[in-house]
DNA sequence: AGCGAATTTTGAACCGGTACAAAGACGGAT
DNA sequence: ATCCGTCTTTGTACCGGTTCAAAATTCGCT
């Protein structure tokens, strides 16, 4: 191109990135021979070698999930649209990494972008490459310090609006639908005082939201560990996976026919709950109430409408995605959440 | 790192992609200095200027769409998960392109990513310079001749079935609510045997499907030119431009009182038109027979579940996908449809 | 030890730009 | 006509790799 125009390469660059800087007749030469070669701006992949930027952020689907994440649960649409919001507002593409395990490192190291949101602070393998190619990254609800860039939501506080809601309520025998955040294990069943794992199970957002829950019964003088509790899978409402939330389901009515009210945390398995209650024609919320966590918009369709602890998923990706571009320190956001309260719950029956 | 190990660059490079090129000694001292300097490989910017791949494949969302589309739009999110499957299979990313008009394609000519997936043939100007940089890409829902890849529907023969399941319940008086293109236009409305345009509306896309309802009709002796037609900008059923869809179906509603089946072009629309006959206190069925086209869920629990000319959204995205990774001379792929009926159409009452 | 063949390692070119200092051109003042 | 300051243009050094032919080393044999 340089060439054919009859200038030097630094000239066509300063056409393209500083067309002031040049005399207009010789600009208009390199334009014509710009047009004439159908050259229309420097190849991205040289700027980019040196010191430019990809305009692009890379978001890191959770945990052990692939790219088709993102399309197809309720959570990570919401989420990836503030994203995108945020994205389109800098003009910047949203990158989104595939792969599982050792592939989903191997395109993360190889990702061409500016910065990374992680769904979730898995493998520190993962992180690691990311921060010696200095890239700026945010880790989506996990805390890992002060150092780290970090969006979550207050899981305790929303547990706690849950549970007090219920407690309000008048109930007093609850059980518990939590998230194993395993795929294709089956549901795991920690009994009334039984040992194994209690409040150290699962993840440490999990642990956050039963902690909540504890709070709160323990101002009615209940203790955690008397609630029965079954951890499963969720997956997608969409998807096949979905059996075996319901089967977690069953597997917490079968263990908890006394309970009346049930606190599902995690938005695929209060469908479930709703979903298995509706097989065994226990009326909601009549003959038991069924509070959720995450509020995607099936959530207020569902029959009947649940109660939930709402998180503002799309503010969260805008939150994310904003602290990539504006750069600066290290931040902590903790956003704050809400209990819808629809029709799933009522004073328990006498 | 080359100089930090005491070997040529050209070893280094040899370490991380032939090992077996490189005796076990200097190997093993080569990667004790990479591990020393925390270097897990290549940074991508370099390999990809000397003429690597980047793994990732370009999505442009159609027209005067954002990429928020992507994550908001239920045919777009099925697409999406599609061409996300064959990504994963392929190890590439999805690069999601954002802008509008020139920042759009500012953004396409500086997307690091192997090919491209065009969500519409639009201006011509966001192609040229992806052809110029031999990028391979896939036109959606277009045809651009032999030389350009596309993939699309049958989307006459979708028609031809909506319009003939209606024929064969004995209807002859029909409505048609389009598609318009263009978002914040107000709905225009065709009146029967008016001037205007009539079968030249639109996309081309929509006068294929105009052209097939037109087929069915003239077999039982009506012209397409008697059907009162009415073009509204469809968006998102989730977001505010819903409004417009209504409008549009009020306008129909309006003018074509006499309408035993209206067959509306596409997703939105058809909503709309079941919304505002629930207004109007219009029975569908019993009084009103309404044929969709696309399916996204929400249609199967719309009430009634809607008849709907249901595209393969998720086959679309793989095919197109796998036409960037397969490479190979340039395809046209034309995928079938399947007339859905469930329980929106009925024969006419007499 | 000496020699040719096979294997390893490396120098240099290239990928396509950007940035900056130095060189060149130009205009006005003396 | 000469000199100087200003505005343009360009040479050159990176950016971080890959590739390939040539140089260097190793090895097996005689």
């Amino acid at each position: 191109m340089a060439a054919a125009a009859g200038v030097s390469k630094a000239t066509v660059s300063n056409v393209f990135n500083w067309p002031e800087r040049v005399r207009p007749d010789l600009r208009k030469r390199v334009e014509e021979a710009a047009r004439r070669l159908g050259y229309s701006g420097a190849d991205p992949r040289g700027s980019l070698l040196s010191g430019g930027k990809t305009n692009a952020l890379g978001i890191v689907p959770p945990g052990a999930f692939g790219i088709g994440i993102a399309f197809t649960h309720p959570y990570m649409r919401d989420f990836l649209a503030g994203v995108a919001e945020v994205c389109e507002a800098y003009g910047a593409a949203m990158h989104l990494v595939s792969g599982v395990g050792d592939k989903k490192a191997r395109s993360i190291r190889n990702a061409l972008v500016d910065g990374f949101i992680f769904n979730s602070l898995e493998e520190v393998g993962l992180i690691e490459p990311v921060r010696r190619r200095s890239l700026p990254f945010v880790v989506m609800d996990a805390d890992g310090g002060p150092l780290i860039n970090s969006v979550r939501i207050d899981d305790r506080d929303g547990a706690r609006q849950a549970a007090q809601h219920l407690v309000d309520l008048g109930h007093r025998r609850f059980a518990i639908l939590t998230v194993l955040r395993q795929s294709g294990s089956p549901p795991i069943l920690h009994r009334p005082g039984g040992e194994g794992p209690r409040l150290d199970v699962g993840y440490p957002m999990d642990w956050e939201r039963l902690c909540g829950i504890a709070e709160v019964l323990a101002t009615v003088g209940l203790s955690i560990n008397d609630v029965p509790i079954v951890e499963v899978f969720g997956g997608s409402a969409d998807t096949t996976t979905f059996g075996g939330a319901l089967a977690g389901a069953a597997l917490l009515f079968d263990n908890a026919p006394e309970a009346t009210a049930v606190i599902a945390l995690g938005d695929t398995q209060d469908l479930a709950v709703l979903a298995e209650a509706r097989r065994r024609n226990i009326a909601v919320p009549r003959d038991l109430s069924v509070v959720g966590f995450d509020d995607p918009p099936q959530l207020a369709l569902a029959d009947p409408p649940l109660t939930t602890v709402a998180q503002p998923s799309i503010e969260k990706g805008r939150v994310a995605a904003r602290i990539i571009f504006e750069g600066g320190p290290a931040r902590q956001v903790v956003l704050p959440v809400t209990l819808m309260i629809r029709n799933s719950t009522a004073p328990p029956r006498h």
